[in-house]
DNA sequence: GCAGTGCCTTGATTTAGGTCAAGAATGCAA
DNA sequence: TTGCATTCTTGACCTAAATCAAGGCACTGC
């Protein structure tokens, strides 16, 4: 029953999405599920790693937590995307924390299984190449973000990249926060008082509408060309 | 002659350094010598990737330039070092520019030769996984120090990054900036001015000497706690 | 020699964003 | 409902680092 639970839920996985069932099955040997709720951790700072993981659903938040409580979030990883892969091809220990944000299931995916796919199936090795490069893609992006742009501006390019794509050219583009406020923040690299008075003033400027975790843009055009 | 040289410097390249004199051979059909002078370019930001760099000698660096003059140094590329594999895998458009900082001698290697030997050889697979891991680690890295860390902190983390580990337990270690201090302020996310105050102040504090590019560290332990 | 041109340093001033502190709003549990 | 705990907002204030503005120093080529 668990196993062929497993064998669709990771033949439906974007990174294993053309392989054939015996080479599901063969991943499928080397996963465990991970039924996890609300504030659990799946490893910290220093760890050693065994693998890697995907979130099948719910939300896992990857952060540093420095000496002195601060924490500064690094990713928030959602469903179908995978996380751990670089630190275990690199034999290291994690250099940040994994906390569950939502309760969630989440896939374990052992190292040995891994390597043994990539000795066998160089479109694997490919898929994970791709999948590392995005991630690194991602990671120049806020380094760029972090040094190039104000505050305000990454409010407003995170509100772009999270809006839903599907909208239709209608006027009002909605977009609901997927984590608390705090957590956003964070992630932006500001600290929530700073993320309220940015929303405060775009609010007050009319280009988007605030209420709790629903946002509405007002004015697509003049918020791109926000200074 | 060309021929061998270009088998002999893949030869002893990290990369590929497990690989047999046929591997090399196919290797080098793809690629291209480009001997390069200060200030030349690379590619810029936009361009289309069709393969990936690897420095033989010589140093170039990547950077964004923002639309306003303003620019911003992301990585210094040294021997035995490469880059954009990423964006080669991603087959999206570089993010950045590669200038040439000191006449320099890269090699080309194309997607396509790369692609095959992916998908013959799983050992040349794990390899790029590997190399690609190694700089997803330093951009968490420097994720990390951007936001957890003062200025004065990531000046010092250079420095000590960049201590001659063979320098024996011998008390001063040397230090030769390897770039203008204007480009490893870029590189360290400050002005300029702010690094030549915090060189300043370290070495009012005692804990370093300072000579042009020749940076001598008097007093390791201290550094380590500076803050 | 002595202009000219990049670097680098130093000082004065400004500012974006952080910190601290006090409430308001929301949610949840009993 | 009430009580308690988060999370969010708002205001007053502070500070690290940027910006602006001179100069200084070490090269180059004439």
């Amino acid at each position: 029953m668990v196993q062929i639970n497993v064998h669709s839920i990771l033949a439906n996985l974007p990174l294993f999405n053309e392989m054939c069932p015996e080479e599901i099955a063969r991943l499928a040997l080397g996963a465990r599920e991970l039924h996890l709720s609300r504030s659990d951790k799946l490893f910290h700072g220093g760890d050693a790693s065994h693998g890697f993981y995907i979130v099948v659903y719910g939300q896992v938040k990857l952060a540093f937590n420095s000496t002195k409580g601060t924490e500064k979030v690094v990713k928030l990883v959602g469903p179908g995307q995978s996380f751990g892969e670089a630190v275990m091809f690199l034999g290291k220990p994690y250099p940040l924390s994994a906390h569950v944000l939502a309760d969630s299931l989440v896939l374990h995916l052992s190292k040995a299984v891994v390597y043994e796919e990539i000795a066998r199936d160089p479109i694997f090795c490919r898929k994970m190449l791709a999948g590392l490069s995005m991630r690194l893609h991602g990671l120049v992006h806020d380094v760029e973000s972090y040094s190039l742009h104000s505050s305000a501006q990454r409010v407003i390019g995170y509100l772009l990249q999270h809006e839903t794509t599907d909208a239709a050219a209608g006027k009002a583009v909605h977009i609901q926060l997927t984590a608390s406020k705090n957590i956003i923040a964070s992630r932006l690299n500001i600290t929530p008082e700073t993320f309220s008075r940015i929303l405060h003033d775009l609010c007050a400027a009319k280009l988007i509408g605030v209420e709790g975790k629903d946002i509405t843009i007002l004015d697509i055009e003049k918020l791109r060309n926000y200074g």
